[in-house]
RNA sequence: GCGGGCGUGGCGAAACUGGUAAACGCGUGGGACUUAGGAUCCCAUGGGCUCUGCCCUUGAGGGUUCGAAUCCCUCCGCCCGCACCA
């Protein structure tokens, strides 16, 4: 592959000439762009012989517009792609499209077009607007979720969870969204409202393809632990979100019924103390334990009630339950326990029924008291003694077993464990973990999706289609049916053969979850043209895992959490050879207007394009990079734009009235520099060592441009004082600039490194620059000399001044005596090269 | 309640290993250039005072240290995630 630097062609011919006076990004941007596009200036391949680096940002939904935090997300990006590039490294930078999804159907069916038009018109507007702003992508690799070459894929992906038994259709009470009328998992459901119509989610009962990840919840935590370069709060989520916790199952046998109620407990060492059991009112037994009671009627209806109330309300409810009339029985005590229903006990947590415990459980406290249920105390707070008749707070601390039986004077903490073992023995209950994490809802009742590729023959059953049947196809378009939404709607598609027997049989008409197609586009990107598989082993042993991942936060639980999953499966079978794919994940802050994120229903949305438009890309990059460190929130700002557009302006002008000077310029002796001359080579070569460290070590964008400012200050200084100005050192200068702004400035840097400077071939090409020790050697330092920690003066010292001269000298300074006067000295600290602190009394 | 994080000028922020608090930018004030300036360049810009200089200042209070924005303790405030989780 022919390709542009590094021994490659010239990338522009043009003339060496004067630098255009004015900085028009207007006439520059697009310039580069276009040499960038048709050289194919960022078009990787796969190159053991130099170290790779994969540099990906979460890909966007094409929604239509591109926003300010997409801005911010790839401009972040870029900066580290480019950066990366010049240390030499193989770096790959894909970009793609998370196409399908239920916005893209509504807005095809209000405008009575097909999704697919829809979504591919956008993905063109958007890719457009990606392009005008510079960012350094191998657009050969761009993938869309949407496109059957990709979700073949998705489906193929399906299969191999459904081979290795990680799919399965189930019946459950599942999140029903109105506003999207489809079922959500439960990671897109916040504070009952749907994630992304915030409508009120209802809970129902259907049947829906689940994934197992619920199989992988240990794995998923413990290897949390790995992600070192990850922040904590998202590590913190995901923990959270899984919510392991430890404890034991306990089973009760219900009094005149051969049933058990299984409880899970994290407290097995109050079971002596259970007065009462409650259980959910969806809880299974419910109606044949109050079946001929007298209590049935009040239990029918006070179920009904609850289950009437939505998710949310119920969350806010005061605790309220009913008698069942019936009892089970306390395995290790053999006392007799009555039944409740409660409304607090949650149906998809644990058992369904939970054990009280009200001396040693808060809500059960409350609960008993509000009931007048029995309270009894199991353990025993180190010297205090409780009282059942009048406590109103529970004890929950750990303390010693008491009316426990054979536990009685045990240690509560070390009882939990015997306890367990104690019930193992008598088969009464057993060791468990339970999690909070629910498996993965993956249908969803719309057409603009993956479809599911399953089908359902009369006489064979539920049948996969066979792989060299895939993809099976959405259909061309429903949006000339009156309401239709889903594909039970195309009778066309639903109707098919079985691939077992011939004969009649249909389609799955379900499609998948747009987060499955998330969970491995970025294995996809390794080699997005492969036609035989989801992708090519090589490839992806080569690029992956993901060096460095960079995002917003609100994928901290769902994105991210599908995609490790996805990716310990696919260890699992053998298909890649890591656990964990992003070694690295960075996540930026929100882009805000008057304090809120920018918005459409807010009306607080800046336009990209109008800031390309009025300022160039360069400067809508630079204000963005610039205004707030990447992880802060980043308050939108005219004038902060315009004040980096100014620093632009006044690089270029400096570049314009030094170009001429420049031209022939050779490299620098720093052994001719006079004083000042030292001054600025020595800034220059700081600015260096800093911009580096503070990209490469600390992602401190912000403050490497801040950097760079300095050094342009510098120089103009330099321009205004010197009586003749260096030609080898303004170059050394301008040069250097150009080199660090380079990631930051594309354009710009481009034009300038060519015009100004005279290379031919792409700045972003160039080895990123060497720091010269020598530049950074100071004969003369200043040091501070305190009092008792006060600042009371500087001095001016040999760098290599040892730390009796920089006592003796400070100790003499005129500015010092008066307060040693009628003091003793009782210790000088001195650190060599910046303070001298004389301690007196 | 549990978990994660944050409090520094008028504003965004900087101070990386405990060593000059406020770099850089915005805003503001002043000056230069100019027919003009909303362009450009330069200077100033935390607060106070008895102003050659001194005192105060990093949410509040305390501690460790020669020295604390930074480390420790207590408290206050704010943000984010989860939350009747048994």
């Amino acid at each position: 592959m022919e390709r542009p630097g590094r021994g490659g062609a010239p990338l522009w011919q043009g003339e060496v000439r004067a630098v255009e006076t004015e900085y028009r990004p207007h006439v520059i941007e697009p310039k580069w762009q276009e040499v960038w596009r048709t050289t194919h200036l960022y078009r990787v391949v796969e190159d053991p012989a130099r170290p790779k680096y994969y540099n990906l940002e979460m890909f966007p939904y094409p929604s239509g517009d591109l926003h300010m935090g997409h801005v911010r997300n790839y401009s972040l990006g870029d900066v580290m792609s480019r950066y990366y590039r010049m240390r030499g490294y193989n770096v790959l930078h894909p970009m793609g499209w998370d196409a399908f999804g239920l916005p893209a159907e509504n807005a095809a069916i209000q405008r009575g077009v097909p999704a697919a038009q829809w979504t591919w018109s956008n993905i063109e507007r958007m890719r457009g607007q990606l392009q005008r702003l510079g960012f350094s992508y191998d657009w050969d690799r761009e993938v869309a979720t949407c496109a059957p070459d990709y979700y073949k894929w998705t489906q193929w992906l399906f299969l191999l969870l459904y081979k290795r038994g990680l799919a399965y259709r189930g019946k459950a009470l599942v999140n029903w969204c109105p506003g999207c009328q489809t079922v959500l998992a439960n990671e897109q459901v916040e504070g009952g409202q749907c994630w992304r119509c915030h409508s009120e989610v209802e809970k129902q009962e259907r049947e829906q393809w689940f994934f197992r990840i619920t199989a992988y919840a240990d794995r998923l935590l413990e290897d949390l632990k790995l992600l070192d370069g990850w922040p904590e709060r998202v590590k913190a989520m995901q923990a959270n979100w899984i919510g392991r916790s430890e404890g034991a199952e306990v089973d009760f046998r219900v009094e005149g019924l051969d049933e058990t109620i299984t409880v899970f407990t994290t407290r097995p060492d109050t079971l002596w103390g259970v007065t009462y059991m409650v259980l959910a009112p969806e809880h299974r037994l419910v109606e044949r334990l109050i079946e001929g009671r007298p209590e049935a009627e009040t239990v029918r209806a006070f179920v009904q009630k609850v289950k009437a109330t939505p998710a949310r309300e119920r969350e806010q409810m005061e605790k309220e339950g009913v008698p069942t009339g019936a009892f089970c029985i306390n395995p290790v005590n053999g006392e007799r326990v009555p039944i409740w229903v409660g409304n607090y006990v949650l149906s998809e947590y644990g058992t369904g029924a939970v054990m009280a415990v009200p001396a040693h459980d808060q809500r059960d406290l409350e609960f008993a008291r509000k009931y007048g249920l029995p309270v009894k105390v199991v353990i025993q707070p180190p010297g205090g003694s409780l009282d059942e008749a009048t406590m109103t707070e529970a004890y929950v601390d750990p303390g010693i077993m008491v009316h426990s039986g054979p536990f009685d004077g045990t240690p509560s903490q070390e009882g939990i464990q015997r306890v367990i073992a104690y019930l193992e023995e008598r088969a009464l209950g057993r060791k468990a973990v339970n999690y909070r994490l629910r498996d993965w809802l993956i249908s969803r009742q719309r057409y603009w999706g993956a479809p599911i590729p399953i089908i359902y023959c009369d006489r064979c059953g539920m049948v996969p289609v066979p792989e060299e049947d895939l993809p099976v196809l959405l259909p061309a378009s429903l949006t000339d049916k009156t309401g239709g939404t889903s594909l039970a709607d195309a009778p066309d598609f639903v109707a098919t053969t079985c691939p077992q027997c011939g004969g009649p049989a249909r389609r799955e008409t379900d499609t998948m979850d747009t987060f499955m197609c998330s969970s491995w586009y970025f294995l996809r990107f390794a080699s997005p043209h492969e036609e035989s598989a989801p992708f090519n082993r090589e490839a992806v042993d080569y690029w992956l895992p993901v060096d460095r991942y960079t995002g917003g936060i609100e994928h901290a639980v769902m994105h991210l959490l599908y995609s490790r999953f996805f990716t310990k499966v696919l260890y699992d079978a053998g298909l890649v050879s890591f656990q964990e794919p992003f070694t690295r994940l960075f996540t930026q802050g929100m882009v805000t207007l008057g304090g809120a994120a920018m918005s459409k229903s807010r009306g607080n949305i800046v336009d990209p394009d109008e800031i390309v438009n009025t300022y160039g890309a360069d400067t809508a990059r630079l204000f963005i990079l610039f205004a707030a460190p990447p992880e802060n929130d980043l308050e939108w700002s005219e004038a902060g734009v315009e004040g980096a557009h100014r620093f632009l302006q006044r690089v270029w002008r400096l570049a314009a009235e030094w170009a001429p000077l420049v031209k022939g310029a050779g490299p620098v002796n720093p052994t001719e520099f006079g004083k000042e001359e030292r001054d600025v080579y020595r800034t220059i070569h700081e600015t260096l060592q800093k911009v580096t460290g503070d990209i490469e070590d600390r992602f401190s964008l912000n403050t490497s441009i801040s950097a760079m400012m300095t050094l342009v200050n510098r120089l103009y200084q330099y321009k205004e004082e010197a009586e003749a100005v260096r030609p080898e050192l303004a170059r050394e200068g301008l040069e250097k600039l150009v080199l660090m702004l380079a990631p930051f400035a594309p354009h710009l840097a481009e034009e300038l490194w060519h015009e100004a400077l005279g290379h031919q071939e792409s700045v972003h090409l160039a080895a990123w620059p060497e720091v010269d020790p020598d530049a950074l050697q100071r004969e003369e330092v200043e040091v501070v000399v305190q009092v008792n920690g006060k600042l009371r003066d500087r001095m001016l010292v040999p760098a290599a001044a040892d730390e009796a001269a920089l006592r003796e000298q400070a100790l003499a300074l005129p500015k010092i005596q008066p307060f040693l006067e009628g003091k003793e000295v009782v210790r000088v600290v001195v650190v060599p090269g910046r303070l001298v602190n004389v301690v007196v009394k």
